[in-house]
DNA sequence: AGTGCGATTGACT
DNA sequence: GTCAATCGCACTA
């Protein structure tokens, strides 16, 4: 039996992402975003993650559940949706067994499918800034909390697919924007790639 | 019921 | 480089 594909991708099974939230961070590296609307399809390769782990005085899980951030307790694979300042909204996919809190923020992506759709979406025409830190992201693939809980590993209106391409060369850095646990290396991105975010000293 | 504060962004000096 | 916008949420009382 083959796996599930829709536009020329393969959703990636639940089995295939470690239930480790650090192995998780580093393993969507290079796989794709894919986004479904009436507008059409939209898609991205991941070029920067950062892991939030348990005890991990940074992450939405770390005072327990709430009405928020419940998705980061389910099962590992599913969207974790937030409003950021009041303005922008992050997408995360939740990572551990079911009953832990803990997920990896999409930072970034290279933008693939649906180009025209996302400067749409973003007001802005250049490439390099349409999905290049966690709010242009979202924003250029229409993500809000009504993709808050959606299954990542099932075909709908956002799903995780393979990437065919291999062997990226993928660094470590501290965190971005962080008050707190701003000193642990827990943040993944492709070497010198001209998607990814934040300030050139941390992305080479 | 009131308050303080961000896993950011875009505009501006 | 600096800084304000903006609002849902968690915490205090």
């Amino acid at each position: 039996m083959s796996a599930a594909t829709a536009h020329g991708y393969e959703v990636l099974a639940r089995a295939d992402l470690p239930v480790d939230t650090v192995d998780l961070a580093r393993t969507l590296i290079g796989k794709v975003v894919v986004r479904e609307t009436s507008d059409g399809l939209l898609s991205g390769r991941i070029v920067e993650t950062e892991a939030y782990l348990v005890g991990d005085a940074a992450s939405h899980a770390y005072r327990g559940e709430t009405a928020r951030n419940r998705v980061l307790f389910g099962d590992r694979g599913y969207a974790y949706v937030y409003l950021a300042y009041g303005v922008s909204y992050m997408l995360n996919v939740s990572s551990e067994a079911a009953g832990v809190g803990a997920g990896v923020l999409v930072r970034a992506l290279e933008p693939l499918v649906g180009i025209a759709t996302m400067q749409l979406n973003r007001g802005v025409e250049t490439l390099r800034d349409l999905a290049r830190g966690p709010g242009r992201l979202a924003a250029a693939l229409d993500i809000d909390r009504r993709l808050d809980g959606a299954d990542l590993c099932r075909i709908g209106p956002l799903w995780l697919a393979r990437d065919l391409h291999d062997a990226l060369d993928i660094g470590i850095s501290t965190r971005i924007g962080l008050t707190k646990a701003a000193d642990r290396l827990l943040r993944f991105y492709v070497r010198d790639n001209r998607f990814v975010s934040g300030p050139k000293a941390l992305n080479s």
